[in-house]
DNA sequence: CTCGTCACG
DNA sequence: ACGTACGTGACGAGT
């Protein structure tokens, strides 16, 4: 029986494209779409065995959808030149693979698909339409199975018209009067602004097609009504050109698809080319060639592993084969790990996947497990141990013996993508399928845990594929030199991290609530003021009706605008300031309003009624730059720089009475590595000679002798400063210090001539990353900057002042979480009781005994100045008090 | 569920 | 000529 695939040539091209990490051959080419691609055929061939293969493209820039329609297509970004210069390698691997290709002029690809699932319909012939536009579906039928990819290209969900029915509850054809109401950014197709695909479901369930709706307006309500009234052109145009047209004049026919497999020998040499080594290897080709033992590709294959469900009774035979577990994996569902729910835990040996439900671990038959769980000498690979260990730790389990971590591991390789799942991992690695957590557990409101046998065959296979990545992974951070970044650094770092977090930090709910009412009352004054000022009551923080008041009512000027209205964030108020008395009511009312519901009512949520204690969660896994962040709540970002939020620090106590807060942070650290990473002669001077650096700067760029530094000197220079760290740009610099951009561009240029090595080091490190695709840390913490090389000005801008930052920004919090490893050890080999509770990027936060504070006070600034040893001294202040607040 | 705004380094 | 400072997380409004 025939069988035929059809695949959306561009679409997959940029799936691929956008989904794998940057890839380019020994000539510089860039080749992570055509490696994308390739997996996707090979897996296809594979398990889908096609009698017909073919691969469409879109054909020249006009097409007749632009017929009637000039801006179709018309807001989509150029195609970036790394994967237009991709094309021309995917046509030619096409030939080798023996695959036609169907492109026609005036046409687009899925035009050329649709005619051809129409001849399928009418011949009967099972066919798989590949494509990563969900625009396709609505060419699902009996004979035809649309695959849409998602994350990736190996992964692919399967619609046939039920699978359509019960994902949207609409047929086929309906998907086209989805998107005429919805419309498509990416395709420039308007539909009715303001319906989403919420929206629009609705309304097709209710009246069937975008006509119907139009029909039936007048039952509709409110906003809603208007709007369609409103748009009906939109609405029918829209349709239209999301319906895909499906009687194209082929010049091919179809016995051009026909296809009966590859030619290993054709292939590899468009291998070699490309410099796919793995894929080489894979293509089994008989000896003398490429091919090792166990080349054989796995890609695709459903896993081997058995999975084994512990009873109660199966303990003994889990603890008899303990020795040979390779992966552990602890489900744990809940964003928050300190709420966390433990399911289950799950080991992996070559040969099985043990799953052992969170009651047995927690029962007294599980009591050898977790001792296995809790022994440093028993080794474990797992995914996202962080997590785990936090979750074990409120179960009364605590971890020990991490070896290695698979989502860490990936966030190193590429901390860009933080959304690193194992079913991304596994289809990347062309590991067996690992469905997504989201497709297993459902998601939002949906959320709901599967029967035992479905949850354990997926813990299953978490663990098998946990098992099989890490020893991938370990061989890349290798190559790459994260190793010790990542054995000596990462890893660690996670526990001690788990121990901050779950020994919090106590904060005294009465000092917030008091506080609390000491705003309101003054929140209740300010909104007096501002409506006495405005002449009405309004809801002052509504944008939409702050600006309608400012800007219409008061006809104060228009500085700048969103997209959707009036621009009223504090920039803007602070330039309208002459114009009207409102406006510092209006600033006083947002900065109580935002204390109020984020610093006192948010963190009174947070506090734990029976201990007093919040417990923040550190993320590892998610700065581009390698920094930390904190979350439930985040403790990164209590108020300071004002003294009506900086009193929020007063609530944050020890947890011990005659305990102390001490607080200790670096001193311009990032301007330090700055001056140790560019060498500049001056800069290093500056800091050796421990300057006031923002003086020192003001002195070079204003050509000025110390003591004619004024204030106002300072400021500016401390903001070109800042300027420097953040990847400067004349425009930023003037926004951020109200002068003309000619100006600021003086100032930049002065700073330049001044410090001639910053200069070189800008240069350098843009150049660098442009050669290489990534920058690096001290430490060799790794970004890549794949749009270095865009055409798209904005883009490459962006990654231009990136590569200038990271290295800077990434090395600062490469350097405190050393100093992190360090204190951890040293606290435990003084054997002292005071404790690490926060760290804020460039402060670290304990809690001291009364009589361990002379030892703290002198060992904490000491060990984060030692931590590393650079160019210039390291240098980091210390305070202690009664709460956060004191330590000033 | 997205947007604008604002808290921190 | 292009249109911006780097990195995060939480909240209220509005649809």
């Amino acid at each position: 029986m025939d069988k035929w695939i059809l695949i959306d040539g561009n679409s997959i091209a940029n799936r691929a494209f956008y989904a794998m990490p940057p890839l380019t051959n020994s000539a510089g080419l860039h080749t992570n779409a055509v490696y994308g691609f390739t997996t996707m055929l090979l897996r296809l061939i594979e398990e889908e065995q096609p009698t017909h293969m073919m691969v469409a493209f879109d054909a020249g820039k006009i097409t007749f959808r632009h017929e009637g329609y000039e801006d179709y297509k018309g807001g989509r970004a150029k195609t970036p030149s790394e994967l237009s210069e991709q094309f021309p390698l995917i046509k030619e691997l096409l030939k080798a693979f023996g695959i036609a290709q169907y492109e026609l002029g005036g046409f687009e690809a899925d035009d050329i698909i649709g005619t051809l699932t129409r001849i399928a319909d009418e011949k009967g012939v099972q066919t798989l339409v590949v494509s990563g536009d969900k625009d396709m579906l609505q060419l699902a039928s009996n004979q035809v199975t649309i695959a849409i990819t998602r994350k990736g290209v190996s992964e692919v969900d399967r619609f046939t018209p039920e699978a359509v029915g019960e994902k949207y509850n609409l047929t086929p054809e309906q998907i086209i009067d989805l998107k005429g109401l919805m419309g498509d950014a990416s395709d420039n197709i308007p539909g009715i602004p303001g319906v989403g695909e919420k929206t629009a479901l609705k309304l097709l369930h209710e009246y069937g097609t975008v006509e119907e709706v139009l029909a039936n307006a007048g039952s509709l309500k409110g906003k809603m009504k208007e709007k369609v009234d409103q748009h009906r052109e939109e609405a029918l145009m829209s349709k239209k050109l999301a319906t895909i047209f499906r009687e194209v004049p082929l010049e091919q026919g179809v016995e051009e698809m026909a296809y009966s497999g590859y030619q290993p020998y054709q292939l590899s040499e468009a291998f070699r080319k490309l410099e796919f080594k793995s894929l080489l290897e894979r293509l089994d080709l008989p000896s003398g060639s490429a091919s090792g033992s166990d080349g054989a590709g796995e890609e695709g294959q459903e896993s081997a592993i058995e999975t084994v469900s512990v009873e109660a009774d199966g303990i003994q035979a889990l603890v008899d084969d303990l020795k040979q577990v390779k992966a552990v994996l602890i489900e744990a569902t809940g964003e928050n790990p300190h709420h966390a729910d433990l399911l289950a835990i799950a080991l992996a040996t070559d040969t099985k996947a043990y799953v052992v439900p969170a009651d047995l671990l927690l029962s007294e038959q599980g009591l050898l497990l977790k001792e296995w769980l809790e022994d440093e000498q028993a080794f474990k690979q797992g995914y996202d141990m962080h997590k785990a260990e936090l979750a074990l730790a409120w179960n009364g389990i605590k971890l020990k013996g991490t070896t290695f971590d698979v989502q860490l591991a990936a966030y190193l390789l590429d901390p860009s993508d933080s959304g690193q799942t194992l079913n991304g991992l596994s289809a990347r690695y062309s590991l067996p399928h690992v469905p997504a957590d989201e497709d297993v557990y459902g998601k939002g409101a949906k959320f709901k845990v599967p029967d035992q046998e479905v949850l354990h065959v997926h813990l299953a296979r978490k663990a098998e594929a946990v098992r099989r990545l890490a020893p991938l992974q370990a061989r890349e951070l290798e190559e790459s030199g994260m190793h010790r970044l990542f054995y000596e650094l990462e890893l660690p770092l996670s526990s001690i991290l788990a121990g901050m977090e779950k020994q919090g930090i106590e904060v005294r709910s009465d000092t917030i609530a008091q506080l609390g009412q000491e705003i309101e009352g003054k929140i209740t004054s300010s909104m007096n003021e501002v409506y006495r000022y405005a002449g009405m009551e309004f809801n002052i923080g509504s944008t939409r009706q702050l600006g309608e008041v400012l800007f219409d009512k008061l006809g104060l000027p228009v500085v700048k605008k969103t997209k959707t209205g009036y621009s009223t964030d504090a920039d803007v108020l602070e330039r309208l300031e002459p114009y009207h008395g409102i406006i510092p009511s209006i600033l006083h009312y947002r900065q109580l309003t935002k204390l109020q519901s984020t610093y006192v009512e948010g963190l009174l949520k947070e506090i734990r009624k029976d201990t007093g204690k919040v417990h923040t969660y550190f993320r590892q896994t998610i700065a581009a730059t390698g920094r930390l962040s904190s979350q439930f709540p985040n403790l990164q970002n209590i108020p300071i720089r004002l003294e009506e939020g900086r009193k929020i620090r007063k609530a944050f106590v020890p947890s011990e009475p005659g305990w102390f807060i001490l607080a200790a942070d670096y001193s311009q650290i990032e301007l330090r590595v700055l001056a140790h990473i560019s060498g500049d002669e001056g800069l290093k001077d500056a800091f050796i000679h421990n300057m006031d650096i923002h003086t020192k700067t003001a002195m070079d760029v204003f050509g000025v002798a110390a003591d004619q530094v004024d204030s106002n000197m300072r400021r500016q220079a401390k903001a070109v400063n800042f300027g420097i760290v953040y990847g400067i740009s004349d425009f930023g610099l003037s926004q951020n210090l109200n002068i003309t951009r000619k100006e600021a561009a003086q100032f930049i240029e002065q700073y330049f001539v001044a410090f001639k090595g910053v200069r070189k080091y800008m240069d350098d490190i843009v150049a660098q990353a442009r050669e290489d695709g990534y920058v690096t840390t001290l430490l060799e913490r790794r970004r890549y900057l794949p749009e270095i090389k865009a055409s798209n000005f904005n883009l490459r801008s962006f990654a231009e002042r990136t590569a200038m930052n990271t290295p800077i920004q990434g090395t600062a919090a490469d350097i405190i979480k050393l100093a992190m490893v360090r204190m951890n050890e040293k606290l435990a080999e003084q054997k002292l009781r005071s404790r690490m509770l926060l760290q804020v990027h460039d402060e670290l936060v304990f809690e001291v005994p009364e009589d361990e504070l002379a030892i703290m006070e002198k060992l904490v600034p000491e060990v984060m100045a030692g931590a590393i040893e650079l160019d210039v001294p390291l240098r980091a202040d210390v305070s202690y008090g009664a709460n956060w607040y004191e330590t000033k």
